[in-house]
DNA sequence: CAGTGGTCTAGACCACTCG
DNA sequence: GAGTGGTCTAGACCACTGA
């Protein structure tokens, strides 16, 4: 019984790229500088990252990922719940666990909805404006670690609501790393920047930050979106990044306010 | 043995003030509408909202509570664990886990910080400035579940980061109901409107939904902020309720963002 | 040192979904 | 009915805290 844990917690060592040079004895209690459910996390985010289990479709059950990973089903149970609650995963008894699809552009930040405290949260439509370049202006720069005018690939996106214009969307990324975002890479994905990250780099990118201010509307904005200027909008900024923490997405948003608000997820 | 985790069920179906006319080989049936840890958790917030356990003293040990309440001692730590997740409790190993405090007047929506995308949250100062009387419009009475122009409480209180104002509150509370609310029981609580609530009525309020838009800043509250009016400013309006659900607070919030910028709390 | 939360296991049963 | 996630238990050991 004992000898055979210790070959999977050395397994999962390996698994982990972690080194130890321990001997044998010292190995389990290396590995418990992260616990068991944590490593499990790490291994099963990886091979989520690498696609093996495309999107939608179920993963091993709970009793065979704990059988491959030679640990018992409740810590596999423990790994994929806080995968479910990052939202890289989802649930349904009786069918399975699954990879959740890439995370809407929109965010999961906050939420848009027509009315006062309303819950409906209607179906936001996004449209694809365009894509272009640019040059990383110092903040940018500093947000996605690289040099100050590092080129970029700007996207341009407007959300409906109803119809009507509701925000509009820059998202920047280095153009080094992210290059072939080319328009009909975007458009093939429904417009969305992370559905093309995972399906053409197996980027899941994920909200790191986001800062809001109020702001005034200005007129370039204001003729995309077909509202007058100089009226009080929100102005938001996010900055993602992948499931290892690399920045990734640096993203500014204009919300029209006039007739809509923004009602936060209440959290937790 | 099954007996007795008969009579813990039956226990537990009372304390729950949940009432079942089935036979006794019925009524673990009708208990598991909901999973036991579920109503471990009514029964605790139900103690802790009764100020059982005062704020930062320790709960007794999981195990204790286990006994208690005649549950593993695994099922606890998951009741004991969405508590932690909702804020209401805080863990420290080695120690015990104790109730929170009441929740800060700034709120768990979004966090405060000077620089773009900084770290460092920054102590923010509450300055209590004044109560005073009002009558619901519409908008109020509805979140609030009263007839429109009921009398209300008015708490005005006004942000500080580094003695620069920042953010400028109206809390609306139904007088019926909180209308010991005067300007000394609050300022006996640090000019905390939640801490109030929660030593003079036992309510624990909880933000419900908030909502955000960017308006001009108006005159009258310029004059007090004590800076121009008419400049964008972030609007924030919040609806606490106590765990029961019941609607407690309704909130505005005016926050500057010429200089300073909002950062969201990092979902999951 | 004793007591606490934190992790992990093995095994059981339930509730749900599908063919 | 078979297979899945969801819950619960009993017991073990670890890591941390404080006296």
């Amino acid at each position: 019984m004992w000898p055979l844990r210790l070959i999977s917690y050395i397994r999962l060592l390996f698994t982990l790229d972690l080194i130890s040079d321990k001997k044998t004895g010292m190995v389990r209690n290396t590995l418990r500088r992260l616990p068991l459910y944590a490593q499990i996390k790490s291994v099963l985010l990886r091979r989520i990252g690498e696609g093996e289990w495309p999107a939608n479709l179920a993963l091993p059950s709970e009793w065979e990922l704990a059988a491959q990973l030679d640990v018992s089903q409740g810590t596999v149970r423990k790994a994929l719940g806080e995968l479910v609650a990052q939202g890289v995963l989802y649930r349904r008894q009786g069918l399975g666990t699954f990879v959740a699809e890439a995370a809407d552009d929109w965010g999961a930040g906050c939420l848009l909805t027509p009315g006062l405290f309303g819950e409906s949260p209607d179906a936001l439509v996004l449209e694809f404006l365009g894509c272009s370049r640019a040059n990383a202006s110092e903040e940018v720069a500093a947000a996605l670690q690289l040099r100050r005018g590092a080129p970029l690939i700007r996207v341009r996106q407007l959300w409906r609501l109803g119809g009507i214009a509701a925000a509009l969307d820059d998202a920047l990324l280095a153009a080094d790393e992210y290059g072939d975002l080319d328009a009909r890479t975007i458009r093939q994905c429904g417009g969305s920047v992370y559905v093309a990250l995972q399906r053409r780099f197996g980027v899941r990118p994920r909200t790191q930050s986001e800062q809001l201010r109020g702001v005034l509307l200005e007129r370039d904005d204001a003729l995309v979106l077909g509202v007058a200027a100089d009226v009080p909008v929100l102005s938001l900024l996010r900055l993602s990044a992948s499931v290892e923490g690399v920045p990734v997405e640096w993203r500014q948003r204009i919300c029209l306010t006039a007739t809509l608000a923004y009602t936060m997820r209440p959290g937790a």
